[in-house]
DNA sequence: ACAAAAACATACTATTTAGTATGTTTTTGT
DNA sequence: ACAAAAACATACTAAATAGTATGTTTTTGT
């Protein structure tokens, strides 16, 4: 890898991860400067300003991420009830890189962004429809398979953990407790057992 | 009232309102200066500091509404099935206080504000177990009237149909349309009539 | 080798921010 | 009525902030 684009990339995971702690609209662009040991004007010469950089974050970081781990686990999949509790289970419980006390990036990202910056908008809903839209195909799947109901909806199930899967997420960074995940996984269990 | 008090209380409504649109960090005192028409010296004659004002938020404004929109309309219940359901309806639906667009005030506090201030969190911890309490008690009930399955655990539903509010809230947010909560809200409902 | 472009460095600016210092006005108890 | 306290008003400060102006160094193609 060049060195400019390591620079880049530098910047964009210090920055990731102070956002990830703090909030973006916390994380100073100077902030950013000390942990990457870049200057300013190296940062401005890679970005044109620090949403630039966000949506960066967002397309470069996080929707690789989001495709190894929550993507890919559901792509080779046998039973959709399985797939789709190992899957969460694996995030909230194995998954180290997240921390029960500061949520889940993608929802941070929603929460503190959606409602005022349409770039980051777009870009966030991007990421979460490539999720919705997989999570569809295996409940659609596991039906033809017979594995699941005919008459379960799958887009509603869908949001429906998904839902359950960023609230819990939030709920977390109240709570500081990763106890509060195996209450919600073992009620996420039963419920998707309905849906046989 | 006391023209004092109501110098505090439109400081504290004027401020919810902002902070419930732009966020706890991104709203600022000269913000709520500017839309309660009330000097600094006031200001800081009320409130010790931004934080201070930001907990009165939450136990004065927040705590009370939480108890007459979330608390109260649970205590006169029947069939808890129903009563869920259709207190998450009038939330997410009927309810034009909160907008699809900017979520839920104590969702979102704790999004932006519980990994880094204790104050915060505990008092933003004690009006949401107010809600939890209350919701796992009217799960008792209907267990013991027969209305719910007794292997169901009371506490486990709650954190699970919480999460989900809280996540279909967010989610609103990127999808800024209250269809998503209709879609969330037909899942929810199959999922309460498995608790029979 | 060397010109041009890319990549980075430093110093600065204009605004915004929370908070303070020091007043004046209004309310309250006696 | 009037002193004391409560309530509010104005002007200021120091720090932080995103961004710019103007450089220097490094890389790259020929």
């Amino acid at each position: 890898m060049k060195k400019a684009a390591l620079t880049r990339l530098n910047i964009l995971q210090k920055a990731f991860e102070l956002i990830y702690e703090k909030g973006y609209q916390t994380t100073s662009i100077d902030d950013i400067l000390a942990s990457t040991q870049v200057t300013k004007g190296a940062f401005y010469y890679h970005f044109k300003n620090k949403d630039e950089m966000g949506i960066a974050i967002i397309n470069e970081l996080l929707k690789p991420t989001l495709s190894s781990n929550f993507i890919e686990p559901l792509q080779n999949d046998e039973n959709p009830i399985e797939t789709i509790h190992n899957l969460i289970h694996h995030l909230l419980i194995e998954n180290d890189f997240l921390k029960v006390q500061h949520g889940c990036p993608v929802s941070n990202f929603t929460q503190e962004m959606a409602s005022w910056n349409q770039d980051f908008s777009n870009a966030l809903n991007e990421i979460t429809q490539l999720w919705i839209t997989t999570m569809i195909e295996i409940i659609e799947r596991g039906k033809l398979k017979g594995l699941i109901r005919n008459e379960v909806n799958a887009n509603q199930v869908t949001m429906f953990v998904m839902s359950g899967y960023w609230g819990i997420r939030n709920f977390g960074k109240l709570d500081k407790n990763k106890l509060v995940y195996d209450t919600y996984l073992t009620e996420l269990k039963y419920y998707l057992e309905t849906l046989k």
